[in-house]
DNA sequence: CGTTCAACCTGGGCGC
DNA sequence: TGCGCCCAGGTTGAAC
């Protein structure tokens, strides 16, 4: 679930953490199976208990808490992946059972004690604590591109410019381009007006500047809108509330409605095993020509 | 290089 | 009610 702007309003909900001491940190044993969490718990928990957290940022759809250096420890990071169901509550989170942190800060000046939680339905997020080489490898440029909220058609180019793969795929390639998932994916490439099977090395210049002007505009709306929130508990902001961004959707999820742009009714195609929404009149391929008028050969081209 | 498939998990929804 | 199947915001690695 969480792309980009998921995670930034995560971070953002969670970003009161920054100067405040971790006073208990806890791995609950929920009923369900844990969730990768590295190193072993009980040794993340004796390596942050008692330190401070020096900020909260983002990687693409990675949420970093910095764990300030201090009693002979090197600066840490608490690098925690949300994958399809992770989020943050700093209120009661949905289920007990699928709790899979409890960070309890120290009171602090005139602030209370209070409590975050990282909650994970399916279980497929992870939460490692690294150092700043561990960070390198997991965050690093080899791992992300450039951020979808600030991404230049130059950077989609030299990442992308020669692929073989349809665009949609390769705009899910966190190498390329870093925080852009599946219901992100169609919405750009619908507001770019861009066939989502198009070989990225089929596209022009102008293209490629439409997609990263679409890319940075869609995806700092959603932020604004504090992210999408689809159907069941999943994704809410850390304080509880649904976002808002599901409402603006013009083609995920919309299979069989009317494009709001043409009335043409959207699709669904599979690409990479994952469903891909998009209006077949409004995205055309480059290069593909526009639906046949007649069928009377061109004047002038034969004798 | 690119695609396809399976895995990792839990839970909701649907048809029968 | 229950069972089987398909679906879901992500990522990784193996096989072809």
């Amino acid at each position: 679930m969480p792309e980009l702007p998921e995670v930034e309003t995560m971070r953002r909900g969670i970003g009161f953490l920054a100067g405040r001491r971790i006073a208990a940190a806890e791995f609950p044993r929920g009923p369900v199976r844990p969730i990768l969490v590295e190193p072993r718990p009980a040794t993340v928990v004796r390596q942050i208990v008692g330190r401070t957290i020096g900020g909260v940022e983002r990687r693409g759809k990675r949420i970093l808490i910095g764990v300030a250096a201090g009693a002979g420890r090197p600066r840490q990071w608490l690098v925690i992946e949300p994958r399809m169901t992770g989020r943050f509550a700093t209120t009661t989170p949905p289920t007990a059972g699928h709790v899979r942190l409890v960070l309890r800060l120290a009171v602090h000046a005139d602030l209370p004690a209070a409590v975050v939680c990282f909650w994970d339905l399916r279980g497929l997020g992870t939460i490692r604590l690294v150092d700043d080489q561990g960070l390198e490898r997991l965050c690093g440029p080899d791992r992300l591109g450039p951020d979808g909220l600030t991404v230049t058609a130059a950077d989609l180019v030299t990442g992308l410019g020669d692929s073989r793969r349809a665009v949609k795929v390769a705009l899910l390639d966190q190498r390329a381009v870093a925080g852009i998932g599946n219901i992100y994916a169609a919405e750009i490439l619908h507001r770019a007006g861009i066939d989502p099977r198009s070989p990225c090395w089929r596209l022009g210049a102008e293209a490629w500047e439409r997609l990263a002007r679409e890319t940075r505009r869609v995806l700092a709306e959603a932020v604004r809108c504090e992210g999408s929130s689809i159907g069941d508990e999943t994704y809410k902001t850390a304080d509880d509330r649904p976002g808002r961004f599901q409402r603006r959707h013009r083609v995920y999820g919309r299979a069989g409605q009317a494009c709001v742009g043409c009335g043409t009714s959207v699709v669904r195609i599979v690409q990479a095993q994952r469903s891909t929404f998009f209006c077949p009149q409004c995205q055309r391929r480059p290069g593909a020509r526009p639906a046949r008028r007649s069928k009377l050969p061109r004047a002038g081209r034969m004798a």
